[in-house]
DNA sequence: CGCCAATCGAGATGAGATTCTCGATTTCGG
DNA sequence: CCGAAATCGAGAATCTCATCTCGATTGGCG
């Protein structure tokens, strides 16, 4: 991806950083399927990367695997989990709730990534207190006092393009540190506060055009995440939106 | 961004590739705001970027600026929109109609990058012949017949994890040659097919983590996108999810 | 018309990322 | 116990990307 102008840590440069939520779920599937070792040559094979840069990525970790035998599965998961903060607990407050804003708050899955959205605001009298999801819905104008009350540092916009920067002011004043974005403007934001944008659009629109232009898959996110991205997951655990399409 | 092993066009590079989106959102706003001629400090001031770079960015699409006048903002727009393809009709079919993908199939915001999503699948019984935004849900087992004879080469996943790889096989089997998957899961493809994960979890985790590194914004997206990605926007149309929290 | 400032475009420079090459270590099969 | 194959880990080379510097062009102003 992408780094405007961003300090990187030390260890693990931005690059690398995308590639760990790939090989987790890879590594996720694996234990899955009873496999205790895994050398960097097959994950490379599999994620269609070179296996210098699975070993590099991994040892940035600092872990270290053992010739002839590979990496121990487990402990790639656990030092993956640890290093990207997945298990260090978050808070994070929602503000637009309305169809996509909705489908997050009962998305089942944040939790995985130790995130959790505890509350939503909205502008809809209608919607003002009824829960979506077991999470309480608030008039938009206590959003700040409540953001702050609650000591949240992570938002998450889901309105119409218009009321975005709006909102972003207010959870800026609230306290918020980084937004996740998906309306689809450029938010203008004190430079402490990390914005991430999330446009659904222009990542759909992306993948197309990859598709136009004939560019073979090479498992990364794509859009949205043109800037800094990651991700996992298990294949047997509950799973995301709602409907299960078979195979249950 | 990162790229994995991809066929990179000549032109612009994948990363600015992941910057035109946010050209194009900033341009927009300046069109709704009557500005016609832009330079390329005055981008760069607003995203972040430094001056040179938006000029090479630019200058890889073609297009060109006039000394002490700037760039014109609707030559942009358009240069944007069709080096991305936004201005090429493409359909897409979506699997799993559950939070998430009812959601997207009511987004209505992919027509403005040319992306129209026609059709979906889902196992429920519950679910079939119940139009959802006015399109149709079919069983998922006709997805290979059904999207061959409509010719569609976009699919997009968003079924539970254990769905995602049967999804899969049965999109490629209809001739979907590019897979916007939202499972939480490695899929298995042919190399010829197009595969762009967006892991929500991934994501919100991702920017959690630049919270605790302390790392200011940079306007880009950060995980999903690891990969190839994109995005645009203009202020006042109608908008994504739904709910519109004041300000309209 | 001539000067000044703004802005672009191109080349050079430097940092980061990816790939390549090679030596060291360990397991497996005689 | 010994040789072959696999795999890792470190260093070097290559590539891409971002930034810096500088000369050229253009519009505004006197």
């Amino acid at each position: 991806m992408i780094q405007g102008a961003q300090s990187r840590g030390r260890g693990a440069g931005t690059a690398s950083l995308r590639r760990l939520p790939l090989y987790y779920r890879l590594l996720q599937q694996l234990v899955a399927g009873g496999v205790r070792y895994v050398s960097s040559g097959i994950i490379g094979r599999d994620l269609g990367l070179d296996p210098t840069q699975v070993r590099k990525d991994l040892e940035a970790l600092g872990l270290s695997g053992r010739p002839r035998v590979g990496f121990a599965v487990s402990d790639l998961l656990r030092g993956i989990e640890s290093f990207l903060g997945w298990d260090r607990p978050k808070e994070a407050v929602l503000a637009g709730a309305g169809n996509l804003g909705s489908a997050l708050l009962r998305y089942r899955r944040f939790g995985e990534y130790g995130v959790q959205i505890v509350a939503a605001f909205d502008t809809d009298p209608e919607k003002i207190g009824r829960p979506i999801d077991g999470k309480e819905v608030y008039l938009l104008d206590s959003l700040p006092g409540r953001v702050r009350r609650m000591g949240v540092h992570l938002g998450v916009i889901t309105t119409p393009p218009r009321a975005a920067q709006r909102v972003a002011d207010l959870m800026v004043e609230g306290g918020v540190r980084a937004i996740w974005n998906f309306a689809p403007v450029h938010l203008r934001v004190s430079p402490s506060v990390v914005v991430q944008n999330e446009d659904l659009g222009h990542a759909l629109a992306s993948l197309s055009l990859r598709l136009a232009q004939e560019g073979p898959e090479d498992g990364l996110g794509g859009p949205a995440r043109l800037v800094p991205d990651l991700e996992p997951e298990d294949p047997d655990a509950a799973l995301q939106g709602g409907a299960q399409p078979d195979e249950g």
